[in-house]
DNA sequence: CTGAAAGCGCTAACAA
DNA sequence: TTGTTAGCGCTTTCAG
């Protein structure tokens, strides 16, 4: 108490002197709740000291200290992002948008990876509960039950994609497959082609499901009838795209084309295609699904359903801060729909052998 | 101070009873000071208080309040990493790296892409001081200078790719980039290619720069004079890639293979020859540099340059790791090198117009 | 070896 | 409108 004048001592490089809002209080004449309703932006401060007082701040290059007023507030300003690896290319593109809606709304974010391994998902839960987390996006694509003990039972809002367990707090990402994929079954019939496979993801997951009943529908619905030994379950990588693609190719007779569950699969599948001596799209036709950013420059361009990494990110954080910043309001829109799309590229052409027929047809 | 032995009262769900040190103090009938003492696995604690603590701990599921922590102790327990762009696969990768070992260490991070952008720069660092990062990992292989000031003023720990300032608290990560570009240069030369062209990435980037450098020293070591014409400057993209590879194709002659500064560019430039009706390696070699997981699948598959992402994160860690664990030690070790070396698929081989000298040659 | 108590930097009543 | 003060959940002396 004895020093409580020694306004600018200032003496050169002798204590550390921290950089709390005490002493920005003291640089400013003011009480520290002065300062911290300035920092707060709360309409009552006069707007002379609270010029003073933001002069101070950046003549001191002060920034307030998160822990200490998640500590007080109760709220950390951070959500979770979880995602099952981050090695493909679909999820650095989400986790882009995430990290641009989540900066510039002043949140930031813990991003964790499974890998798909049951003990990495309950580190990533302790993590995501230790750091106090106010919500918690689950981009795996699949439901990880033991996720939901844990966070539910703490009522930390949680956003899945397709299918969340029913109770407040939780949203769902609706995403359309049935949209894209049948506008691409579509594409491949108009092309001609009727012996067409289907490269899964793993089947444990939701979406895996979901896009594999959108293709058997739509091909019935093009009135093919989809055959079982031309659904192959992959695992939604490269290196599982070329094994599907593989066991593809000694089927007999072989397909004429393929449609992925997603684009990893697909460059696999080129890749294996290439290997094979056969031709894209000429011998046979590949689409995919997700429209990584790559897609555009393989060989050939890829044709694929377009799922925006963005508009999932958009929608997760939307529906994360929906519930944080009205918790209790009259149920929040629970439910958000997400687009998919065709886009032709090159990768799909009609195959050789109809092409033929085709002509034969047109000359009748 | 009145209630302060209703121990267990155990009213079902009556207040959401927040769990925090105290709920399990109470609950294992231990002073807080001995909970804190167990979680910290401090050695004085009695066995038996401390299983029971565990117990107490497991059944309720308790994980302690890390801002808490974090305020008390001064200790956040948090890294930073910065990255150019978190969609060039290159960064997932060391992403990946740096998450693995961070969490391992009971660390967290907080990712953040500047995508070459100033003002999201300067919001990078306000985010990792706000949240008291014990150090950064820059890995933009280019200097931010304005990075500098406020970390740097801070003390904050930093650990930079292959250039950093001179100062205690920082380390550098030194590429060996020469090793694996004289290896590329060298097997093109081996195979014949006398006309090798280079795309570099943006010359503001340091790293961009030590590369180019190493390409032509190399190229002279063969007995080769560079030209200037083929060495064009690009921005690690994959539009970079293509519109460089446009630049080449108009040269005149053409060269007969071209090294890449990074995968991304070779994977433009893979797509852009295609385009041309080029066919690679047979009318032009190309290599990239990093390895990308997906260089193993392009078409054809891409002889590159290796430099690991998580050798240059597991060094990053250990880097700042060291600096905050022992922070006056005897100047801990301030370089950490990475190696780089030629990994050779599918995408050289030798220039058409020489083989038929080889052949000649061979005769003689 | 254990417990009581003093803060870490900040926000949010409550007074003035 | 501004200042005083009591904690937020935890770690860490300092006594016992």
């Amino acid at each position: 108490m004895v020093e409580k004048k020694a306004k600018s001592k200032n003496h050169k490089a002798e204590t550390p002197e921290r950089m709390d809002i005490r002493t920005i209080a003291r640089a400013a004449n003011v009480s520290i709740a002065t300062v911290s309703r300035t920092i707060n932006r709360v309409a009552t401060v006069n707007p002379t000291m609270a010029k003073r007082v933001w002069d101070v701040i950046g003549e001191l290059d002060y920034f307030p200290n998160t822990q200490a007023r998640a500590l007080v507030s109760g709220r950390s300003k951070i959500f979770g992002l979880i995602i099952s690896e981050i090695t493909n290319p679909f999820f650095p593109e989400l986790l882009q948008g995430f990290e641009d809606v989540a900066v510039e709304n002043g949140y930031e974010i813990l991003v964790s990876s499974t890998n798909y391994d049951t003990s990495r998902m309950y580190q990533c839960i302790r993590r995501m509960i230790e750091r106090k987390v106010e919500g918690v996006a689950i981009m795996t694509f699949g439901i990880e039950a033991p996720l939901l003990d844990q966070l539910a039972k703490r009522n930390v809002p949680l956003v899945f994609i397709d299918v969340g367990p029913q109770s407040p707090g939780v949203s769902v990402l609706k995403v359309d497959y049935h949209h894209g994929i049948r506008q691409g079954v579509q594409h491949l019939a108009a092309l001609n082609h009727k012996d067409i496979a289907f490269i899964s993801g793993p089947l444990n997951l939701h979406s895996a499901q979901s896009r594999t009943a959108a293709f058997t529908y739509s091909l019935k619905e093009c009135g093919i009838t989809p055959s079982p030994k031309w659904i192959i379950e992959g695992d939604h990588t490269l290196d599982g795209g070329i094994a599907a693609m593989e066991k593809l190719l000694a089927t007999n007779p072989q397909p004429t084309a393929v449609m992925c569950s997603n684009d990893m699969t697909a460059i696999g599948v080129l890749h294996k295609l290439n290997r094979a001596g056969l031709r894209v799209p000429d011998d046979i036709s590949v689409i995919g699904f997700d429209d990584i950013h790559i897609a555009q420059v393989t060989i050939p361009p890829l044709t694929t359903v377009r799922m925006s990494g963005f508009s999932l990110a958009r929608s997760a954080f939307a529906a994360l801060r929906a519930h944080v910043e009205n918790p209790e309001a009259s149920t929040p829109q629970r439910e958000y729909p997400i687009q998919t799309d065709l886009i032709v590229r090159e990768s799909t052409g009609s195959p050789r052998n109809t092409r033929a027929q085709k002509s034969k047809r047109r000359r009748q």
